[in-house]
This record gives C-alpha cells, structure tokens and sequence, in this order.
DNA sequence: CCTCCACTAGATTGATCGCTCTAGCGAGTA
DNA sequence: TACTCGCTAGAGCGATCAATCTAGTGGAGG
C-alpha cells in the first residue's frame, strides 16, 4: 500500500476540519482511513499531537495553493477577491457546510492547549499572507498596503466561515467578500 | 449555596471559550465551578449537550449587552466601531490571548454534530445581528445597509480573533477594525 | 538462502469519558 | 414529630480515550 502516513493525514486533516481535534479519536482517524492503529504510532512517536500538527501544516499547504490558482488567472485583483470569495461560498455550499477552513477550529481549539499546534496554526497563516501579498503588490500596491488588505482578506474569511457555518447560509461569506473588494478599490485608487 | 446552576453554566461558559467543547469534560466543570457532581444531571437532564446550548446562550446574551454599553454612549457611529475593535483587542491582549469569542470555538466543532448546539450559536450570532442593526440604522443608514455592515463587523471580528489567538498578535483586530471603519464611512457619505 | 528493518496488526493498558444510581441533607408544611 | 421535595453528594457504570506492547509480515541487501 502506497502512502499508508499520508493517507493517516489526509483523514486525520478531513476530521479535523469537522468536528476539530479533541472530538476527533485516534480510533476513528485509522478506522477512516483504513489504516492499523499500530500504524499511527509508527509514523508519528509523537502521538495524537504529532499527527495534528502535521495535519495542520499539509492542510495549510495544500490551500496554499489556492492563492496562485485563484489569483494569477484572474484579469484583475478585484476580480480575483471575488473569485476567492465566491469559490469559498460554493464550496461551503456544496459540502453541506462542512468544508471551511481546514484549520480554524483547531486553531481556536488547540491556542491554549498546545504550543505544538498554535504554531503550526500560526505558521499556516502567515505563509497564506506571504503568499498573497505579492498578490497585491503586483497590482501596485505597497507591502504595507498589501498585508493589510490579505489579512483583512483573510479575517474577513474566516469569521464569515464562523457565521455561515452555524447559521447554514452563505449571506456572511458574500457581505464579507463585498467588503473587502470595496476595501481593494479604496487601495487602488488613492 | 446561591445559584449553583448560574454557577456551572457561567463556567462551563468560560472553559467552553478557552478549550472548546469536546475538550471540556463534565468533571473538569463541577471540579471548577464548585459543584456537586450530580447537580449537573440534576439541573440539566439533557446531559452536556443541554448544558453547552445553555452556556452558549446565556454568554451570548451578556456579549449582545455590549452593543448598548459601547455604542450608545460613542459620540458617532465610527468612533462606536473603533472602540468595539480597541476594547475586543485589549481584552483579548489582557487575559494572553485566551478569552476571544465565547461561542466561536463551540460554533465550529459542534456545527457538523449536534443540532442543538448549533442552533444555539446561530440564534446568538441573529441576536448579536438584530442588537447591531438599531445603533446603525439611527446613524441614517437603511435596514439593508445596517445589516450587511453589522454581519460584515462581525465576521470581520471572528475572523481577526480566530487569527489573534493563533499568531499571537493583535494585528489582525486592528486591521479588521480599521477596514470595518472604512466600510462603515463609506456607507454613510454615500 | 538468511538477516535485517520498515511497517502492519491488534490486543491490552490505565485513565478518563458522559452518565446513572442511591443515599441523604435541609428547609418548608402540617 | 413526620413527611415531602429540591438539591447535594459521590460511588460506580460501561464505553471509549490516547498510548504501549508484542508479534508477525514482506521486501531489500548481502
């Protein structure tokens, strides 16, 4: 069997997402991804924690990317914020509002509790605003103008994945993306 | 013994807002609360399940109370806003990053899990929306407007949260706040 | 062939989980 | 005093938790 540890991760980052780390057991993660349990302790001696902090950071990785995909086809930056809103309305949407943020509810879990995971959380972050920010300067931009507008972007985001996720309505995700494409324009035309 | 149900609710509220809800055990709370075991299933035949619901509730209720207490002493609506963010980030900076949003974490564990709960935290989110809306629309603003600026306020607060407590840093408010201040000034000279 | 080792496989550990149970306290009524 | 009843008090339930343990498998190197 090719990628039995990466398979663990796959899933372990899928249930993470759920239903967050603590309500997630070992048990269930191996179960799920048809792995023996003896397997988890193998590839990760550190434990349940190991195995949640890699999870955050191939998760945070892997939605990495959407900054590149999302951005650098798209014909402007306004048109791209757009895009990146409305994607994560759809997707959201589409899974039932399931699929958030990979690693938000960990994040909000895990700060207080693990300094393993909050850096691993923190981490994810801000290699999402470094890979934005060139992004916005790209449009003309500063980097200070840009940093603020990606991590504005970013908060916007996932508090709006907060609101739409207990209220099962995308109407937050839509006045959140708006809202920052209104603050873009601003950046652009002063 | 006054108020021994006020008294599991207000801290099961607390340890629900640090470390979430899966995380929190049912002995962790009568332990920290003072309570006699067996008072919980007394006083909440539903289990924790009834007691989380409960919790979130009532720490959504005295959050609603600080709509009035910031913004109707503010001279104008934006200083109003710039305080909700200021006080939000020292607060969050006061107690070392741990007391953000009392129902975020709860939000988004149990939003894929129990009904009950998220329910809960989506009547919270409408009733913070609803307390927000009067301080905008005596601003001048339309319903619509008010709407769409309270929901994205508030989505902007999460969001910055979620990131604050992961980072470490009050960045996030700041800026949140600053581009919330932007949209709300916006919508009035418009 | 044999050895070695990465890895699979799952039984088992002690601790802890949410919850149920019975017992009894103490204030109120008669 | 006698009885009720809201509540306290915690022992104990079966289930499940993360983690450890030993045993065994399969392929590569010699």
């Amino acid at each position: 069997m090719a990628g039995t540890r990466e398979r663990i991760i796959e899933t372990s980052a899928e249930l993470f997402r759920r239903q967050g780390y603590a309500a997630t057991g070992v048990k269930q993660i191996v179960t799920a991804a048809q792995a023996p349990f003896g397997s988890i302790y193998h590839h990760f001696p550190g434990g349940k924690e190991q195995l949640g902090a890699e999870a955050v950071r191939t998760s945070g990785a892997l939605y990495e990317l959407l900054m590149p995909a999302i951005f650098d086809p798209a014909p402007d930056l306004v048109s791209a914020v757009r895009a990146f809103f409305a994607g994560a309305a759809e997707h959201l949407r589409e899974t039932g509002y399931e699929d958030a943020c990979p690693i938000a509810t960990v994040a909000l879990e895990v700060s207080s509790r693990s300094e393993t995971m909050r850096l691993a959380c923190a981490d994810v972050f801000e290699s999402w605003i470094a890979a934005g920010v060139p992004r916005f300067t790209a449009a003309g931009l500063d980097d200070h103008q840009a940093r603020e507008l990606v991590v504005g972007m970013i908060s916007a985001l996932e508090g709006a994945f907060v609101l739409a996720r207990a209220t099962r309505s995308i109407e937050a995700l839509h006045i959140a993306g708006e809202q920052t494409v209104a603050a873009v324009e601003r950046a652009l035309n002063a």
